[in-house]
DNA sequence: CGCATTTCTTGCCTTTTGTCAAGTGGAATT
DNA sequence: AATTCCACTTGACAAAAGGCAAGAAATGCG
């Protein structure tokens, strides 16, 4: 429960007696590996600190192939947070890659901690803020790049990804096949 | 304004006193064809809805091409939500591509309204979710549709586009060059 | 350990998309 | 009316990425 502590005041600074009050009503919830945290036509009603662990979201496309959405790793959040926020059906798997330890907070805490704690707005407005500005970054990198140069930021950014989760996984996350990605490897090999 | 409050309403249905003392805090601007409402390596500090034209964000590609990150068009808003709530300078431009007119909201004017009017904290939290749930939409786009799709989709989505901006901008905003774009542009056809 | 399953790589070939350059047509400007 | 500019299209070729299938390597499991 520090870790989740220690997180949030680095996130938005606060008193210990403050950033206590805030966490106070995640609950401690473990997975195992392969299970889920969320199922797609399931409203998401729980928002998921990562203590340690790893997970992926992912959808199915029309051809029923699976599309990696995101990778949550330790020390961030993890949750749809439009099906959250929205109350409406996830289109969204959440599953563990490795068995996980986790702080959950459902909707309904959450807006208690809305009503009751001033911070707590600023503090999801931050992170609201900071999914938009990574989404839109990833969404300029597809706009803007190659397969090849996203491939290299990624490792640049994320190295741990890659000795964590299998490498389709990784593809899909790209936008490319799996065949594509092993020929990229093999090139940045090269040079 | 009565169209600003008319789509108020729409969003967060509220007495027509409350809408009208949200938006009191709004101002018309109106802009001239090809004029900027916001030049990269500014701070966004204004939230525009759009009474009427149409108008584009883009930035530069690591080769210094233009890249179009979104369209903006009548009863909506526009803003770099990004360099608008993090207070940090912009990579973007948006640019009138007709005459505009708009009602513009400060960042200054936007906190009071936050401070004074419980109801506008849920209108932002609102639209800042629904940014966050299209730019997703058009991620995932990105990743499992191919550029043929994309086009057939923005065109069932947005006929009017075509009608209002030339197609080299919605070619980089589908991902693709304007040669691509022409080329499935003519196949369509055959269909 | 040995077998089964999954993950990853690779070759061959096709499809998609990009690049570059030329050319057309229309709108705006002088 | 002539000129310039811009948007769009098109052809020829090149590069990027995908599809499929075979096989190698790694992993999981009884």
């Amino acid at each position: 429960m520090e870790q989740l502590i220690r997180y949030v005041q680095q996130v938005l600074p606060l008193s210990p007696a403050k950033a206590t009050a805030l966490v106070a009503r995640f609950k401690p919830v473990v997975f195992e590996k392969n299970s889920y945290l969320l199922q797609a036509g399931q409203i998401c009603n729980t928002y998921y600190f990562i203590e340690t662990g790893i997970l992926r979201a992912y959808a199915y496309d029309l051809e029923g192939n699976e599309v990696t959405t995101a990778f949550f790793s330790e020390n961030s959040f993890a949750s749809d947070l439009l099906s959250f926020f929205q109350r409406e059906p996830s289109r969204e798997y959440i599953q563990a890659l490795s068995d996980c330890r986790t702080w959950a907070l459902s909707y309904d805490d959450m807006q208690e901690n809305f009503h009751s704690l001033p911070e707590f707005r600023e503090f999801g407005r931050l992170k609201i803020v900071a999914s938009y500005g990574q989404l839109k970054g990833r969404m300029l990198s597809m706009l803007q790049e190659t397969a090849e140069e996203r491939y290299a930021g990624l490792l640049k950014n994320s190295p741990g990804l890659f000795r964590q989760v299998p490498l389709k996984y990784i593809a899909s996350y790209l936008g490319i096949t799996d065949s594509t990605l092993s020929r990229l490897r093999k090139a940045s090999v090269k040079k």
